[in-house]
DNA sequence: TTAATATAATAAGTAAAAGGTATTATATTC
DNA sequence: GAATATAATACCTTTTACTTATTATATTAA
């Protein structure tokens, strides 16, 4: 018997997101920029390159999610004062307001989707998660 | 603390498809395809409505995938002798070949992608996943 | 038994999230 | 100082999905 694992974790995650999506978008965000976003404010005032590499996407596809948290005045682009190649990428204080309201909807929506699961599985499975995140953030992929 | 559940779950999936996709693309399938490739065969002669219910996607969205897969021989649509709107989809001789392959390439990437996990952790999840995945589908999402 | 409504598939056009390749400006290395 | 590498990005494409509207056929209600 095959695994389904790869399946099931694409149906779940890609609902999660539909859900969210849907919720946030009165707000104007979507679920990758919600994801750059937390991301960014986890490795404050580092470079795109940086960021684009921990979000395991090309620079050239955060470059567009960059502009879109800009425009929207959460995210400011601040010249590297090191090497002037680079932007330091910081989240504004009207960032940290709407990350509070953000973070509402996507508790939200992951209590409704895990409502199956007891708040222990919920732990469990989270770490197993985590642990293969992890072992895979180490590879060169 | 919040929970990374979302996150988690969308990183690793994309993971285990762009690693599919890669390993898939000298035979010429993404993963969307493959995915409804095993959905039907486990749905044997069911209709694309019922099919894009099953993967969670709308009707129009699946019929560019059947075009594609009947395009490579994979699926027939056969006239529903009940109702002559539908088709009765089918999947070819050729096709449980191919898939043959194809879960070679998606065992490979998922033992390569839960490396972390002993096999137990493995079934362990893969169970909580499928409870949640099994309670989401009886809503009417 | 028609008239109104619902359903199955699909056409046309759009969007979100991503990538490939090439370019510009700067850094680093040889 | 020349060759090479790097950070950001412009331009274009891909994958996967959606919205809305249409056609053909079924079903229901009057």
């Amino acid at each position: 018997m095959h695994s389904k694992f790869g399946f099931l974790s694409y149906e779940i995650s890609h609902i999660i997101r539909q859900r969210f999506n849907k919720a946030a978008e009165p707000i104007g965000f979507t679920h990758a920029q919600w994801r750059a976003l937390v991301h960014l404010s986890e490795n404050k005032n580092c470079r795109q390159i940086d960021l684009a590499e921990i979000l395991e996407i090309k620079p050239i596809t955060l470059v567009k999610q960059i502009d879109l948290l800009e425009e929207s005045g959460m995210v400011v682009r601040n010249k590297d004062m090191d090497d002037r190649r680079a932007y330091r990428l910081s989240i504004t204080d009207k960032a940290h307001t709407v990350m509070e309201e953000l973070w509402k909807i996507a508790d939200a929506v992951e209590i409704e989707v895990l409502a199956a699961l007891s708040e222990e599985e919920r732990r469990l499975m989270t770490s197993l998660l985590d642990r293969v995140k992890n072992s895979l953030a180490t590879d060169s992929s």
